[in-house]
DNA sequence: TTAGTAGTTCCAATGTCGTGAACTACGGGA
DNA sequence: TCCCGTAGTTCACGACATTGGAACTACTAA
């Protein structure tokens, strides 16, 4: 197995951040944990947006959240507890994420209203 | 030769916008776009970043960007007019290309600082 | 030692992207 | 009207990324 990699938050791209959040399940893993105060693990996320996500996908969008530089990641005994790193990486880039983040909420919101309109 | 597609503007996704901007080359044509008063053609952009992008490329950008809805097109006899939407999509996702243009400007200046660092 | 849980790796199928070559579309002479 | 040059597009294909099932590792508890 190897070793989890966490970039240096200097070596954190604008562009490894955007493509990582371009991702609609990767960005609703990260804004579920942005918004969490405790760490989640992995399996809390095998269901999202009324669809069942395999494991082994599962695990790439990890990888990826944290190789971007967005969480952060430590293995405690069987499981994965995975963190934001939102308060280093708004130190990079002030309102990024929080643009980010605001933006995705709104777009939802949006949508489940105008899923209850039929 | 298709016609050129616009989404209106309650059709524009904010993944569709990070995707297209986590390129960096289709970011600094958007930045030159968005800070530009009068309307550019896509030849404007042949060289960009110390480096030739090839014309079939540069096509496919503009039409990356055109259909996740960021740029306005139109055709004036040979050439093509370009023109940011950053007012329609400020008003959609408000403070959002604000925060990604900041992030991308503060990565150029470091980019640049350390090249002139040695 | 065994069983169970959590997550990872491998691999094949599929999708997306970048690019050269050939193409379309338009305008301006001759 | 025909031809040429310019601006940009489309096509086709190779390179690379993503997905997800099967098999795997790592750890815990009984």
């Amino acid at each position: 197995m190897r070793p989890l990699v966490h970039p240096a938050i200097e070596d954190i791209t604008v562009e490894g951040i955007l493509h990582v959040l371009s991702d609609p399940v990767r960005a609703a893993i990260y804004a579920s944990l942005a918004a969490s105060e405790s760490a989640r693990t992995c399996s809390n996320f095998l269901q999202m947006q009324d669809k069942e996500i395999p494991k082994s996908t599962l695990s790439q969008h990890f990888r990826m959240l944290r190789e971007a530089g967005l969480i952060r990641s430590e293995r405690h005994g069987v499981e994965m507890r995975n963190t934001s790193r939102c308060q280093e990486v708004d130190q990079r880039f002030p309102g990024l994420l929080g643009a980010i983040m605001q933006a995705h909420a709104q777009q939802c919101a949006q949508k489940q209203a105008a899923k209850s309109d039929g």
